[in-house]
DNA sequence: GTCACTTAGTCGTCTAGAGGAGCAATGCTG
DNA sequence: CAGCATTGCTCCTCTAGACGACTAAGTGAC
């Protein structure tokens, strides 16, 4: 595994630093599930610092919930989230009533001002990780598309979809800047068949830059939303990741018939 | 404000008897929102431990999302999370299909053993936030009934419910045992005309019970559920809050006609 | 072979300091 | 009176140790 050093010149602290590289280790896929992380009195050696600042930066992985330190044995990556995927009884399997509303639409019946901002469009490889959500081959490239959304000004919801270069292209989902219902009409109105989504509703700490784009403070997690669509050949077409401030959505619905 | 000592025949340690006495006066509501904690130099002398003792004290409280720290300034009681409250695009209005499926069913679909365990039933005066969530008078008692459900052993969910005492008496909502489907149809049975749900998603770290119950490590949030059932009248029949273990659960869903 | 003991390695908790940086109020200077 | 410097309080970061408790592996006695 490769760690770096402590760089006096760097504004971070150094435990700051620590924790990025181990928290790097683990992303860049060094580490693993399950690994054992250097223990404290190896990265005292190897960073050249006191004990008390390697388990600060230790904690700061501990607190976000990617590793678990265990009294005798060690300091292990953690499983990712999806461990345990089960559908709960009241959020199985449902209709839409009316289409997908925009953000601007519910946030004004809420009393709020929305607004959309900070709205970024990029085409470039795809990432392991969304290769294998949206099924790709290994040269074919996606769109990301990421907004941000506010409310009376303070932002309660980010949002980043990618969709395959194919299917995206030559659209003018590029210049799309309404929520995903506008994406979605667009795809249909291109001659993609939407069946269905699937949607995965967890929450986990945020990390610093997630934290800063929702002005968010220390300790309070977020909301996350994964959603993917499917055409009726069961493809992916797009998959969108969506945070949401902790106190994230009110449902309102009525008492089936029986 | 009330803080008693370290207690050397506590097996908890310091840090730990600190943090659950800064906690209790919170909870108790000798420190509100926006108040400021004794600070460091107060509470080492108060409790006659090392700064680091303290410290971790306080940052047990922050990683629960109870305090922020200001530079400089001082370390203060967070507002409750409720204050941004915002319907979301994708979440707004919704029917039921078939009615409340119990867990068991979704469970089992979903390739695990069901099990409930921990059913718990007590009559007695409301707390002022159930009082106020019920719409209660002052002198009307609650029945509350909380259960845990697992899969494959493993606690997944807990949950808790809360009927005025005047709905609930007389029924055999007491030994009710199946999911909440079970209890609306009971109420519908006695003759109340359940009218509509509205739910509340947020996010939160979890207390050192509720970690204890779901059988979490450090640095995992919980996902709450918090609904409300109506009847014709506006009047609310039912509280029911649900802890959720951070994979929450997986939606799926048709396009809808356009 | 089994059990008990020892030992090395690990994280948990705590002490007693140090200097630094952000903030607010005070008091001084022009 | 306005602006600036000082001061005191706060939390932030770090050092260099200490002892304890837990785990797993190795060792020896029976």
């Amino acid at each position: 595994m490769q760690l770096g050093g402590i760089d006096r010149a760097d504004d971070r602290p150094p435990y700051r630093q620590i924790a990025d590289q181990l928290r790097a280790a683990i992303d860049r896929g060094d580490l693993v599930a399950g690994d054992k992380l250097p223990s404290e009195a190896v990265l005292i050696e190897h960073y050249g610092v006191a004990r008390m600042t390697v388990r600060q930066a230790v904690q700061e992985l501990r607190n976000e919930g990617r590793v678990v330190a265990e009294h005798g044995k060690g300091t292990f990556v953690r499983q990712p989230v999806q461990v345990r995927r089960l559908a709960s009884e009241r959020f199985a399997r449902r209709h839409r009533e009316a289409g997908l509303a925009a953000f601007s639409v519910e946030a004004q019946k809420a009393g709020f001002t929305p607004n959309v901002d900070q709205l970024e469009i990029a085409t470039g490889p795809a990432s392991p990780e969304i290769r294998d959500r949206l099924r790709l081959a290994d040269d074919e490239e996606v769109v990301s598309r990421s907004r941000r959304y506010l409310a009376d000004g303070q932002p309660v919801e980010t949002a980043v979809s990618y969709l395959p270069a194919s299917v995206a292209a030559g659209s003018r989902i590029v210049e799309a800047d309404s929520g995903p219902g506008g994406i979605y009409a667009r795809l249909e109105d291109m001659g993609f068949e939407l069946d269905h989504f699937t949607e995965e509703v967890s929450a986990r700490m945020p990390t610093a830059e997630e934290r800063r784009r929702l002005q968010l403070t220390d300790g309070v997690p977020v909301v996350v939303l994964v959603r993917t669509a499917y055409d009726t050949t069961g493809r992916p077409l797009e998959v969108c990741d969506t945070l949401k401030a902790a106190p994230a959505y009110v449902l309102e619905y009525e008492v089936p018939a029986r």
